[in-house]
DNA sequence: CTTAGTTATACTCACTTCTAGCATAAGAGC
DNA sequence: GCTCTTATGCTAGAAGTGAGTATAACTAAG
C-alpha cells in the first residue's frame, strides 16, 4: 500500500482598500473537512479558507501557472505580483482528513493586487487581515488585548511547564515574540506569535486539533504541547480552516519584511498616488503609524518615487502632488525598500 | 491515466572551513539521469548533486523530520539549524526524465553545520561554494571574469533580441544583476545572476536542457529564450545535476540576506571564537572583504557577542580575546544581524 | 635581546542618516 | 476673512558609518 501525494496550491491574495489590508477568502467547500460540532468552533459553519486549487501534475507546466489558472477561473482576478511563500507538509495538518488518505502537501503563494481588481466572482470575500490577527494591529494604539488576555494566558502557559529549562525557554519566546518585559515589538514576527498562541491553546484551531487528535488517538497524548482547549469566548482572532491561519501569518510576516527592502508596495497602489496614500498602505501592512514628514523625505530622497506634475485635489486639504514609482531606483540602490521612519518606538 | 506526484527533499548543507564556504555534494547516483554524452558536459561523468532523499508520505510525519532522517543515514551528519528554502516544481526541471513519468516536486532546505561535523560518510564531498559561482567571489577582488566573459556574453544576448522592449528589459536586468554601467553590486542577487547566465546560454545546464528539449520536441522550439549552446570552454562555473545549481543559488542568496538580520552565522562557528574568525565567516558567505575595525565595533556595540575572558594565542600575532554569541540580543533588538560594514563600495 | 612581522584593539574625525519637531502653504467650508 | 484640514519645507540634535591613525601584544629571525 503506497500513500499517494496530492499537491494543493494556496494563494494569499492581498489588496489594500480604505487603508486596511484585505485578503481574499472563500468558504471552505469540502464537506469532509467541515469543522466538527464538538469543537465549539463557529457551530459547524464552514470556516473561512484561503482560496486554493489542486496542481494538475500532468497539465500545469509550472506551479505558478497552475496558481494563476485556477485563481482566474474561480475569482476572475488576474494576478500580477506573485511570490512563493512556503510549503506546508506536516501530516495531520488537515485534521479532518482520515488516516490512510492521501498525503497533502500545500504550496502557498503570496500575491498582491491593486484596488481596481477588487470585484470578485463567486463565493469569495475580501476580509480585513487583522480580523484574524487582532493583536497585530497597532495602528490605533498597542492593542489592549496583549496585556489583558495574551500576556496572562501565555504566562500561565509558561508556568504550566514543570521542567525549568522548558519554562525559561518558553519565557524567552514569549518575551521576544510579544515584546513583553521591555523587549521591543518586532512587526515581522507574526508567525512566531501565532504559533505561540497555538501552542498555548489560545486559538480555535488548536482546540480543534486537540479534539481530532484525541479522536484519532494515534499516539499517546502525553505531549507537553497543549493545555486543554479553552472555552470559545477566550479564543483569539477569527479562525480559519485547516492550517490556513498559519499560512496567513507566514504571508503577513513575509510581506512586512519585504516592504523594507524591495519596492513591492507599489504593486498594491494605482500607478499614480499621493504620498499619503503610499504611507497609508505601508502603515496598513506594517500595522504601525509612521512619522509623516520623515516618511516623505525618506521616499523622495531615496529616489523611490517621482512627481508626475499633477495634483490630486480630493484630499480634503491642500491638494497633494501625485507621484509614481521611479523604476530607475532598481538600478541605483541595492535594496530599495521603505523603512519604517518614525515607527512608534514603544 | 493520472500522473503520480513524488516529493523529493533537497538539502543545501553549508559549513565554513579555512575561511571558505563549503557545501555538501554527492555524485548523482541515478543512471537514468546521467548526463547524455552529446551535451558536451563532463563527458558522461555523473555530475555533482545536492544530497537528496524522497519523502515517505506514509512515514515521515513532517518534511523536516524526513530531511533530518535521510541526511543522518546518508552522511552521519546531525543537522542543527534548518530552514526551508523553496519548492521547485516545474515540469521538465529534470530533463532526463521521460515524459509520462511521475511529476517530481522538490522541496529544498538550507542547513548550517559547524566545522566540527565536517567528516562525512559515504560518497559525499565538501566543495567550495564558489566553484559553482566563481563570479560571486569578490574576496580577493572583483572577478575579472565579469568584464572579460560575462558582460560581453550578456551584451550579445541583449542584442540578440530584435524586439526593442525585450531588449531594454534585458539590458535593465543585466545591469541590476551584475552591477554593470555603474549600478551597484548586490550580493544577494545570486539567483538572478545565475538565471540570466542560464537564459543567455552561459552555463552547462542550459545547453543540456536545450538538447533534451530538442530531442523531446514537445513544443515548437521558437521561444526567444536560449541562444544555441556554446562550446564547453566558455561555459561558466562547475555544473550540477538537474536544477541543483539553481537551488544552490537560491540558498546562497537567502543566506547572504539572512546574516544581515538574524544571527545565523553563529550556527557555523564553534561556541567560542575570535572576532576575526567571525569576520572571516561573514566574509566567506557575503563574498566581500570587510573593514576590520568597523566590523568589531558593530558586533560589539551591537551586543551580538560577549567576551568569555579567555584568550586565543594561536592567532600568530597578539592573542585575541575569545567571544561567544550573546543570546540576550534576541530580546533587545528586533533584527539582530551583522551588516556588512565597510564592504567594498565598488 | 633587538628587530621585523603579524594580529588585536583603541580611538578619532568627517560625514551621512535618522528623529522629532516647528513652521508655512494651499486648498475647502462657513 | 476665519478655521479646519492636509501638504510640504526645514532644522537642531542624536545616532550611526566609513576610513583611517595609533598603539598593544605576541612570534620568529638575526
Amino acid at each position: 500500500m503506497t500513500t499517494p501525494v496530492v499537491i494543493v496550491l494556496n494563494g494569499v491574495i492581498v489588496a489594500v482598500t480604505d487603508d486596511r489590508p484585505r485578503i481574499l477568502t472563500v468558504k471552505h467547500p469540502d464537506d469532509s473537512l467541515r469543522v466538527p460540532k464538538e469543537a465549539d468552533f463557529e457551530e459547524g459553519a464552514p470556516p473561512d479558507a484561503l482560496p486554493f486549487g489542486p496542481l494538475d501534475p500532468a497539465a500545469d507546466r509550472t506551479l505558478e501557472l497552475g496558481l494563476n489558472g485556477w485563481v482566474r477561473e474561480q475569482t476572475g482576478i488576474e494576478l500580477g505580483y506573485v511570490e512563493q511563500l512556503y510549503s506546508f507538509g506536516d501530516r495531520n495538518r488537515e485534521p479532518g482528513v482520515r488516516q490512510g488518505g492521501p498525503r497533502v502537501i500545500s504550496i502557498a503563494y503570496l500575491a498582491l493586487v491593486r484596488e481596481e481588481q477588487l470585484s470578485v466572482r463567486g463565493e469569495a470575500n475580501w476580509r480585513d487581515w487583522y480580523e484574524y490577527f487582532p493583536w497585530e494591529d497597532w495602528l490605533w494604539r498597542r492593542p489592549s488585548m496583549i496585556d489583558e488576555q495574551i500576556a496572562p494566558a501565555l504566562t500561565r502557559w509558561v508556568q504550566a511547564a514543570t521542567d525549568t529549562t522548558i519554562r525559561s525557554r518558553r519565557q524567552e519566546r514569549i518575551e521576544i515574540a510579544f515584546g513583553l518585559e521591555g523587549a521591543p515589538w518586532d512587526q515581522e514576527r507574526v508567525l512566531e506569535r501565532y504559533e505561540l498562541l497555538y501552542e498555548a491553546g489560545q486559538v480555535a484551531e488548536q482546540a480543534l486539533d486537540t479534539i481530532v487528535a484525541r479522536r484519532d488517538r494515534q499516539e499517546s497524548q502525553k505531549s507537553s504541547k497543549g493545555s486543554s482547549p479553552q472555552p470559545k469566548t477566550s479564543l483569539l482572532g477569527r479562525p480559519m480552516a485547516l492550517d490556513h491561519r498559519r499560512i496567513l501569518a507566514t504571508a503577513l510576516g513575509r510581506l512586512r519584511g519585504k516592504i523594507k527592502y524591495r519596492p513591492v508596495v507599489f504593486e498594491l497602489l494605482s500607478p499614480t498616488f499621493t504620498l499619503l496614500q503610499l504611507q497609508r498602505v505601508v502603515e496598513a501592512l506594517a500595522g504601525v503609524r509612521l512619522h509623516k514628514q520623515n516618511f516623505r523625505r525618506l521616499v523622495e530622497k531615496g529616489g523611490l518615487v517621482e512627481g508626475t506634475g499633477q495634483l490630486d485635489s480630493k484630499t480634503g486639504g491642500r491638494p497633494a502632488k501625485l507621484f509614481c514609482f521611479r523604476r530607475e531606483v532598481l538600478r541605483e540602490r541595492p535594496a530599495p525598500g521603505i523603512g519604517l521612519p518614525g515607527a512608534l518606538t514603544k
